[in-house]
DNA sequence: GATGCAACTTGAACATGTTCAAGTTCACGT
DNA sequence: ACGTGAACTTGAACATGTTCAAGTTGCATC
């Protein structure tokens, strides 16, 4: 069975959008768990069974939570990507705006973290049905490592993309568990990190640390592509 | 109601077992998903409502199987703790010991990782009901850490415990998803990945790295307190 | 207009984790 | 012996994600 379907008539499309909008609201007002397929489908105006003719399970519903979210990430980005050029404030900004964009969902995203997280679904970030949006996400980061003034050794270049999008998804971990007021705990844990990483990608050509430096790419790329 | 409950007579004491026991053999033959609570009842020779009455929850059947493996672990890591001096090596066989421990459950593993990983559970790594695993999971580190003839900053010292916690959970993600035969990709990135470690802690006087080395070592602290 | 077909819709039926009120066993004090 | 109460056991009932065979709609083709 496919992923998710594409509709292909207006009704279709229009009962697609209905569901996903319905998903998200009651996601919100009553968290994910206690959400269920009946409400969704009665709150969107179809039937039960027109909730799997699009989606094709509870968990489609997630994905499609992060399609949009990475949509709301892109359009929030998308001035200080084309004015700023220090990589650390490349950076800062573009993770500082995951969690802006994400904290009217902070309620719920700890609730489908597993799902996500589960290396058993294919939706799991190393998967197949998730491959497109990876892939759009590290493009994301390695537009932000392109478009800054930074130099950089082109081995590194080459795997900087992947960390990062690893680095992030560890910042949203950190995030579902901030319990602080704004979010302030998760916003200079950012601040800190990304700055601590830049510099120590400025000592990458130290002697002392060139050894290193291969084996910590060569990880990464291990890590990367899964198994 | 009490995450699970100890028993207080024989017979309790005999029905835990065989649940837990039934439990196991089913994980290991169906996966998690494909083994229903029904099956375990009927397996261990009890009644589904009895299940409930010694474990509060399927995923509280994986909380005993975590302690069971830690169990495994320690006996298996016992030896080399009491001979091996060097940090590297006894960082080395300690984190292998812990895949090689799991490997006959590794079908099953990827199944439950979401379980435990779910901020939201109470089962969950950094959650109140793992705590006495967790603490004795890092006080095994700080083991391996105080029993080798590794001379250590105090500051690093008292976060190091905590920090080789996270990293385990990191290697066991990566295990789950390592398909190589005998695992070998995965025991490879432990050797590595160990042996780079000490390096850098070793770097870590050097001035160059002083002033990120506080840094890193707040951002340790941060993490591991979760929020 | 008639026909056919793909898209769409439906809700009953199923599987399974979980709850719970009721029943049973048994060690212990009297 | 008897009563008591805690520990233990039971299985029916419930909630909910998922499946599926059957029905409806609407558009393209003749």
């Amino acid at each position: 069975m496919s992923a998710l379907l594409q509709p292909k008539t207006v009704k279709g499309e229009h009962s697609r959008a209905a569901i996903f909008e319905a998903a998200l609201a009651l996601f919100q007002e009553r968290g994910y768990e206690a959400t269920t397929m009946r409400a969704i489908a009665g709150r969107a105006g179809v039937s039960l069974g027109s909730s799997y003719h699009y989606f094709a399970s509870k968990e489609h519903l997630v994905l499609e939570f992060y399609r949009h979210t990475h949509q709301l990430h892109l359009a929030a980005i998308g001035p200080v990507m084309a004015r700023e050029r220090d990589l650390t404030a490349r950076l800062r900004n573009v993770v500082r705006a995951v969690v802006v964009t994400c904290e009217p969902f902070h309620d719920f995203a700890g609730a489908i973290f597993s799902t996500v997280a589960n290396p058993v679904s294919p939706l799991n970030p190393f998967g197949k049905e998730s491959k497109a949006l990876r892939d759009e996400v590290i493009d994301l980061y390695a537009e932000v490592v392109k478009g800054s003034d930074a130099r950089l050794p082109d081995d590194i270049v080459a795997e900087l993309p992947t960390l990062l999008w690893l680095y992030q998804m560890g910042v949203l971990y950190f995030w579902i568990f901030d319990k602080s007021p704004g979010r302030l705990r998760t916003l200079e844990v950012i601040d800190q990190t990304t700055e601590l990483m830049v510099r120590l990608l400025g000592l990458a050509n130290l002697p002392v640390l060139r050894g290193s430096r291969k084996k910590i790419l060569g990880l990464v790329r291990s890590v990367a592509q899964g198994a």
